[in-house]
DNA sequence: CAGTGTCTCTTTGCATGCAATTCACAGGTA
DNA sequence: TACCTGTGAATTGCATGCAAAGAGACACTG
């Protein structure tokens, strides 16, 4: 209690005890502990650094990371409300772990979500063309022929293409729903999983929504991205083992939005 | 310091100091600190005890609960993730305002997840028809000539029924989804605003849902639930000033999913 | 040898204290 | 009057200490 008086003007990390041999604490005091915190925990468990079913010990996330045990609870709890991490009570957390069926709950949902965001899209017309064009255009320099240079960039760059058509559907809550849907697929590294004929035809779908959406043609929007995570369904799953297609009914549950007369 | 020690082993809130005037106290000492916090934080917000707009002091909330501020933050914490309030860095959490156009988004997002999850419900056919007949004889009984004896057991009535046909979806997203979403409108007291006409629809609309399910009819199924959903958003939103009807355009976007051919 | 009690050690749950931030408001200046 | 500016009270953010709940080790008993 004497001590601590001391270390409290001070990025906190450099208070009590000289830092242990491994400093991988937060960078700089920017930022806020919790917050810090949050993205720190996140980043590892996406890029599978902290593995499905292992444990997350306040303690030790509280030292690696150079704050209190008070913001790593914090950040666990968002982690938990997120669904990428389990709690039990008094035993702790640890990383949620995956099956395939998430995966195809993930993407039957997105199925009838991102479709009907999209016509969406078109129909309010609150878009921006060019950037979307743009961001198609860069991930065919990141992915030449189907062969992605940097997979970390064209996730991001994919991201970005999904979110931006889903913020112009003028519906927050739909981006916002499946952008906590989709959580678990980065874990997945989607990109890492397709063919390049699968990545050539996922770009040219990008290329293709620009153009429904410039038209702009609801039903055509609407069709296109339908296909678009039909074939990411596929392209995923077919490495998997390739048990077998996305689900033999879900199939034609999913496909209940399509092919529909025109408005 | 000295003082803390003696209370330790009490039910926490008897400690410090001889009770205030008001004890709202929780109720025993059974659950646990932070869910108790979260549930009562919660109930007075749904409720309408704490306005929109209100701020939440988590020092007034620790007191009139019996329990420190820690279970407190975390309980805000949670509640900030499902969006029933706000935080703002440094200055507090409030609770969340709603205006028409989040109704409007609420809906239009029910008009189409819970028509593709009654498909589903009806398609996969692990739903205990009888047990929702049941609560949609219940609520009849509740409602009798579509004048509600009960509101809030009518209300809870009518979300278990929902719940139950999305969790026969096989599709636990879909249902959690769903229920995360629809946290505003209970703030609304739904039924409350419904005429007579209007809830004795309703209702009949769950007889049919009941119907369609034990046939079992995808199709059918999907139909009513829509029909159920469009008619609520109505109901709603006629006795509001009644500016108008659910989105002139939305009204369109929405019935997308309608009308099919058969699969 | 399986089952059970207990003991210890680890880890979480919660309470509390101090620093930092924010806001309202008063007082000074142009 | 309009606009800073600084001061103080209220409130959050974070660190830390103690109690309680589990998990595993180990001996004891049938």
């Amino acid at each position: 209690m004497p001590r601590k008086v001391i270390a409290y003007n001070l990025p906190c990390c450099y208070g009590p005890s000289i830092m242990s041999d491994h400093t991988p604490l937060r960078e700089a005091d920017n930022g806020h502990a919790a917050d810090d915190a949050y993205r720190l925990i996140r980043e590892q468990i996406l890029s599978g650094q902290r593995s499905a079913g292992a444990w997350l010990r306040e303690g030790e996330l509280a030292e690696s990371i150079g704050v209190s045990r008070t913001p790593v609870r914090e950040a666990l709890r968002r982690l938990t409300a997120e669904g990428l991490v389990r709690h039990e009570r008094n035993r702790g957390v640890q990383v949620q772990a995956w099956s395939i069926h998430d995966l195809d709950e993930i993407f039957s949902l997105r199925a009838v979500l991102e479709p009907w965001g999209c016509r969406l899209a078109a129909t309010t017309g609150i878009i921006d063309v060019d950037a979307l064009d743009a961001l198609a255009h860069r991930m065919d320099e990141v992915a030449p022929d189907g062969r992605p240079t940097d997979v970390d960039e064209l996730t991001e760059l994919n991201n970005r293409f999904h979110r931006m058509i889903l913020e112009a559907s003028d519906n927050s809550r739909l981006a916002g729903v499946v952008s906590s849907v989709i959580q678990m697929p980065l874990v997945w590294r989607t990109f890492s999983r397709y063919s390049p004929d699968a990545l050539r035809r996922s770009l040219a779908h990008h290329h293709e929504l620009v153009a429904a959406l410039a038209a702009p043609d609801p039903d055509w929007a609407e069709s296109v991205m339908r296909s678009h995570v039909r074939a990411a369904w596929h392209s995923i799953r077919l490495r998997d083992g390739g048990d077998r297609a996305p689900g033999p009914e879900l199939s034609d549950q999913v496909s209940t939005t399509a092919g529909q007369p025109p408005l």
